[in-house]
DNA sequence: TCAATGAATGAAACCGGTATCATAAACAGT
DNA sequence: ACTGTTTATGATACCGGTTTCATTCATTGA
């Protein structure tokens, strides 16, 4: 059923019809008679055909590397929050973690279909910022800082430098590392920068052979543990760049029988659920991610409100939370 | 920019633009001049004006009530593996596991914006019959059965049935268990099926005061531990419906001091990564999630080619996967 | 009493596309 | 040369809405 047959229908012109869902002058018994009418039809007015018409999707793209990663599913779930009290939908796209499809899909969306997006990448490229700034709709960057958009992000440098710090104020000389690709200039450099400063204030000199780079996944934080402990350096703390990566150190160091954290302190970054229930309680920095997600929401919704408002960027802070695999008495 | 005026930027006319688009008789040289324009301009035609005349959006609602789980995540990974070849896009919708919400959504999507939905939800009542039946687009409905309707869902009896088998075999005689809201027909009612009937099988009769429903998390899951092992009787094994509710279980179990597995064997259903680094390495039931999606995907697929062919139901198998949780060896 | 104001109204133009249609040109068959 | 078929073309109606516009009608103020 299309306007004009519905008009027919409740006994109206097709202006009547319009104004009733656009808010125009109307008189009550019209509005009533409206009403009637969808009542018995269900009439509802096609979403397309008024997006011809002024522009607006009520959609926002997000724009996402996975779906099966906790932090990542949080952020999302904090973005829909907020969307879907404003009456916005979500667009997915899951780029598989697929350059290409990155790319591919802020085209897709560069004119077209949506009226926002929400980026969360992990490598930024200069492809990328060319594209960014053709967008015809506002667009927000969640989980990390890129110059010149709007972005909302957490302190990652200084989730890693408190996660180290806790572990070095508890006695460790020799503290390892292992990051995530330096790419990704979150995860991967903030986190590592977090690490040495902690090392330099504690007047310690971060030892390469000490460091490693892993994926983000656990079987990658295993091997990059055992490549740690078969070298010469034997270590007594080990800052991981994010849970994954410390629960798989932890697995390697069980098997090895060294005892956590007697022998190795083990912290990591992201105080995800699998942490509390390790084999030993995961230390580790609790990151905002379901705020992020609203916030960059917010963020977005601004922008939309008032176009070519000035760029901005929230950094998030973080909370350390202490559990098991960093608890030494000694000082 | 709209088509008259790229059709004037190209020199050609409206017509041999649209037919550009949509594969109609075209010489080689309007071809080439309009290609030409389009990098020139970077013209694209507006899908909304697009979907008014020929009724697709290419969109597919998917409707589920949380993301941040992992069978969830990974089900909407093999939904969208599956779309995004085919050109779809997902519109996700997140209730929030709110009743109210998932109803509305429904209601959202009846006519208009996408063009097939797919449907995980929980519990299924008589106004999602009635709000199902009356949809203009196909559905799917990924993780339960509801009769009439396609569907892709788990062996969840079969699967209960096996990881119950497994412990009764090792020698277990006071099973215990820990299930999920029997509202829930496949993971509260099946699992719970599954769970007596190898009882039965083996000689047992369920004992009431060794079951409890817990919520789909670990913190329910150590409170119905706790709960359980406060009772007269002392179960030698314990079924539990999720891993999550496993892992509860277990953290209870350690606190205790009672030994896993050789005081109690623990079992859990969905292979979730944490289980396998959890305490004790958790015995699960691995479930076919991503291809749940995936299949779930083709489904409608096949539906929007053929509307209004015969309802399926597609039923995955299972794979059990014992760690050391269960691993006794006396018969 | 009469002009001025503002609410209410429907016809028609318009949004940005697609589909239909009549027509032209090119080619083959006889 | 004449007809029939295929390819190619642009004008125009149409999809289902919104917005503009001129017009009517009821108030209000002077």
């Amino acid at each position: 059923m299309n306007i004009s047959e519905f008009a027919k229908e409740a006994g109206v012109s097709v202006s009547a019809v319009s104004r009733y869902f656009n808010d125009g002058y109307l008189s009550e018994d019209k509005r009533a008679q409206i009403e009637a009418a969808i009542e018995r039809t269900g009439y509802e007015p096609s979403r397309s055909a008024r997006t011809v018409q002024n522009k607006v999707t009520k959609l926002v793209g997000v724009i996402l590397p996975k779906l099966s990663s906790e932090s990542i599913s949080r952020v999302t779930e904090g973005i829909s929050r907020v969307l879907g009290q404003h009456g916005f939908e979500l667009l997915l796209v899951n780029t598989a973690n697929d350059y290409n499809r990155e790319i591919s899909s802020l085209e897709l969306l560069r004119h077209n279909r949506v009226d926002g997006v929400i980026l969360l990448a992990s490598v930024f490229t200069e492809l990328h910022r060319t594209l960014l700034s053709k967008m015809r709709v506002p667009v927000v960057i969640v989980g990390q800082q890129f110059k010149g958009f709007n972005c909302v992000c957490h302190n990652d440098l200084g989730a890693a430098y408190a996660m180290t710090s806790l572990m070095l104020e508890k006695g460790a000389k020799t503290p390892a590392f292992i990051g995530a690709d330096p790419e990704d200039k979150a995860a991967g450099l903030d986190r590592r920068k977090g690490f040495e400063k902690a090392l330099l204030d504690h007047g310690l000199t971060p030892d390469p052979r000490l460091m490693e780079v892993a994926k983000f996944n656990m079987d990658s934080g295993y091997e990059k543990a055992k490549q740690i402990f078969s070298g010469r350096v034997r270590p007594d703390c080990i800052f991981c760049a994010t849970d994954n990566i410390a629960a798989g150190a932890m697995l390697y160091c069980h098997e090895q029988g060294i005892r956590i954290p007697e022998d190795v302190m083990i912290g990591g970054v992201g105080d995800s659920r699998m942490g509390r229930v390790l084999l030993t309680p995961l230390s580790s920095v609790h990151l905002h991610y379901g705020t992020a997600g609203e916030e960059g929401a917010k963020m977005l919704l601004s922008q939309l409100r008032e176009r070519g408002s000035v760029h901005r960027v929230l950094q998030l802070e973080f909370d350390v939370i202490e559990r098991e695999s960093t608890m030494r008495t000694k000082k």
